[in-house]
DNA sequence: TGTACATCAGTGAACGCGCGTTCACTGATGTAC
DNA sequence: TGTACATCAGTGAACGCGCGTTCACTGATGTAC
């Protein structure tokens, strides 16, 4: 028995996986909640119908793309966190690793900010629960750090979430600038990177 | 003349109002791209045809929304900036108004969040300008306090949208739990004073 | 290897439904004299 | 104050359209012997 998949299987996987991107696409001038069945189907190039071999609904489908996102992205901040000697390279770092991020899968940004407190509640959950976990490992990683000695796990996660909530807003906000002058892009990442200095600054004074 | 409305505008700002607060109901469960005309004439109580007379569109329904939502909130904000004495006063007296103004206007922090970086680009631009200038009002009054002296009209902006973004995004959280335990809510406020709380710390030490 | 049967991803026609928009209208309110 | 006319917020019928979902189907792939 072999781990390759089959001819059909592999081929159901494909049709999956064009309905995804198709979605994706879409969901670049709207949210999910009015994205039609149909718009998806005819955008992958299948009937209507076929939609129904691969998720229940739209809803279904945009959890989907909740893991499809968050999973690329999850071991990227890891390393990042890790690998920084200095607050100011963590910080230099992060906000590479963001701006490539926004770069180049602009589409998952959109949605993850538009549907992180959008009209459909499964896909809210699932983005919250994905959150969840990255403040979790981004905990982690800062409890290893010699400047948190003596944090409670209240506090660290306290901080991670600053980290994290900053992450995701500043990714959005570079995506509407995507095309703008780059004046106005180095602009915006000037003001995030202040904004992680100044919570560093206030990490550091912090009294556990 | 009089500066009262005839009768006749009388009525019309009723039935127009009568729109948008339905429009605002039903936003509670959906976003406002997939909001239809239809739906909030016959919430509304009048026929399809006359919403025309008061919006061209739901989009610019919505734009009418988001001035409502934050005209409100605008002069609350600027007052509980400017009477605080310290910065626990602040952050404390902030953590106050967020908690009421989501108890009492849910609806529409539950618009503001989801719209934000909603599906309806006009929208989102209004919400985008709204936010703005509630930063620059926040930037003012921290240019008053003594612990601002020497700090560029930049650095103020910078801090100030660190405020706003994390007001904004409490706001959203708090909703999502304003029916769970309230040990749940308890914990959510708790962790959000403490960021605002590492957050002056960091302000205390920042040099310009 | 060859044959006979099972599986199941994708099809295409059909359905009833609510949508946004148009149009000519009604009748209360406002205005001019 | 009374009359004649203008304005215009709200109506109701009608339209063409795309939607989500159902159903019986087709035919390539998989499996058992």
């Amino acid at each position: 028995m072999s781990h390759t998949l089959g001819a059909r299987q592999a081929q159901k996987q494909r049709t999956r996986q064009a309905l995804l991107d198709a979605a994706l696409e879409l969901l670049a001038e709207q949210s999910l909640s009015s994205l039609g069945l149909r718009e998806v189907t005819r955008a992958a190039g299948v009937a209507p119908t076929a939609f129904y071999r691969h998720f229940r609904s739209t809803a279904d489908l945009g959890v989907a793309l909740v893991d499809e996102a968050l999973d690329s992205l999850r071991p990227l901040v890891r390393a990042t966190v890790a690998n920084a000697g200095s607050s100011e390279e963590r910080i230099v770092g992060a906000m590479e690793l963001i701006t490539c991020y926004v770069q180049e899968h602009p589409a998952h940004v959109r949605f993850l900010a538009r549907e992180q407190h959008g009209g459909v509640r499964p896909v809210r959950m699932a983005i919250q629960a994905q959150l969840a976990g990255f403040t979790e490992e981004v905990k982690d990683e800062l409890a290893l750090d010699p400047l948190s000695e003596g944090w409670s796990e209240a506090d660290l996660r306290m901080l991670a979430g600053l980290y994290v909530d900053h992450m995701l807003l500043t990714a959005a906000r570079l995506l509407e600038v995507l095309e703008s002058a780059p004046a106005e892009r180095d602009h915006l990442i000037h003001t995030a990177t202040d904004q992680l200095r100044l919570i560093s600054l206030g990490r550091a004074r912090w009294r556990p």
